[in-house]
DNA sequence: AGTTGTGAAGCCCTTCACAGCA
DNA sequence: TGCTGTGAAGGGCTTCACAACT
């Protein structure tokens, strides 16, 4: 059931104050920014700075990082380097995660190769596939492997994160097949719904539903540009 | 500052009752599971039944129709072919929609090759880089282009969306030189945030955010399974 | 009998505005 | 003086629960 954002069945923990969701979905953006503005020579930054960095307001930001602790002065702002430890280890940054990916099609072949992971918390410990023909071909340095063999480098590599990148149809035989091995999040390309149990996250990110969203954008400012004379309702 | 969510600055007109954002959002995922509804034979279907093959509740799905003057027949459901032509004709979908791809590294063959664009509304119309050794290669039979030749094909073409797939570094101008070429729609895969009029509409799809949040659940799943006491709340 | 359409209640998130502190 | 941290207000979205209708 539990299908992008909305879930928090557990009880918080001292580490782990209960951040709200949409608090959580703004760390990693706070996190890019802090690192652009480490990489610029920045120490210190306030709040007002850190949130144009990331395209939000700055008491939104405050209030995100009030969540964690937060540990501004006032009067000066937040040091840099602190506040990404901070984030990084709320997200669970500092153990580097390995991460399955299925299926090794167009888009799983430009996810295999994304330099982007590496460089943020992640790395492709494996890549799977279920057709015989792909089983074997290299990609970035790794070999992909049959999709029989997933419960066995699951457990090898300590896997608990996988990016299905599979066919619509396949996805969730796919997802149940993971979930069997001991994974817990997902992070599903198949344009499809997974049914999977309380305890796996799933996220989905559908291309197609994005240009969609930006389609109904773009088809009201033309209805509205052609029509000069309407009125406001309500 | 339009970035994600949140935003109609523009007054609603009579043919586009002013939607919730967060139902824009959903439509796409309402229109996917009535196309395979469809696919699969059935010419009618509850909310109850359309709710659980887009994997929300039903009275969110009845509320979310109700925005679109629904017509749904009380004690039967709604009738798919209908609802699928309402929700299209919402998303601006009839006009098969122009895409113009920018940067065409890992992630943008990817996406040039990616057959779900074609089956969903659009299609990608021209490719472009700013590496001369990347102009004249054929992807899936378009032939990617100099990017300087960008204004003449958004003319030509009528592209009013285009996808941003270069490095973050690139993201910025790209976006300044798309937008003076009249387009205001832009979906970014690039790590960072763009700066764009208000009139134009920004998506973002971040692969290591997504990564990052599963990243932040697996932590503090295991946390939690680590302290024996804890106990589930409600 | 069965299902939609919808006021009303409740929850979560955002924003305001200022007290508190360096 | 300047900026953070936060109670309180406000807004939007979700969920409930039932009246309306076929």
């Amino acid at each position: 059931m539990s299908q992008q954002r909305n879930e928090r069945p557990l009880k918080p923990s001292a580490d782990f104050p209960d951040l709200p969701d949409a608090t959580v979905a703004r760390l990693p953006e706070y996190l890019r920014a802090l690192h652009e503005l480490s990489r610029t020579g920045n120490d210190v930054v306030s709040s007002e700075g850190l949130a144009n960095a990331a395209g939000v307001n700055s008491a939104k930001l405050r209030k995100d990082l009030s969540y964690l602790r937060s540990n501004g002065t006032r009067g000066v702002g937040y040091d840099v380097a602190q506040l990404i430890e901070k984030i990084e280890h709320v997200l669970g940054l500092n153990q580097h995660r390995a991460v399955a990916l299925v299926g090794v099609g167009n888009l799983g072949h430009a996810l295999a190769g994304y330099a982007g992971f590496g460089t943020r918390g992640f790395h492709i410990a494996a890549l799977f596939d279920a057709d015989p023909s792909r089983v074997g071909e290299e990609i970035n340095g790794l070999v992909v492997r049959h999709i029989d063999e997933l419960a066995e480098v699951v457990a090898e590599e300590g896997i608990s994160i996988a990016v299905i990148a599979t066919p619509a149809f396949a996805a969730q035989p796919v997802a149940d097949l993971l979930i069997s091995c001991g994974v817990t999040s997902i992070l599903n390309f198949a344009p499809c719904v997974l049914s999977v149990p309380d305890n796996v996250d799933v996220r989905k990110v559908d291309l197609a539903i994005e240009l969609q969203i930006l389609s109904f954008h773009e088809h009201r400012k033309s209805t509205l540009t052609a029509l000069p004379g309407t009125v406001v309702g309500s």
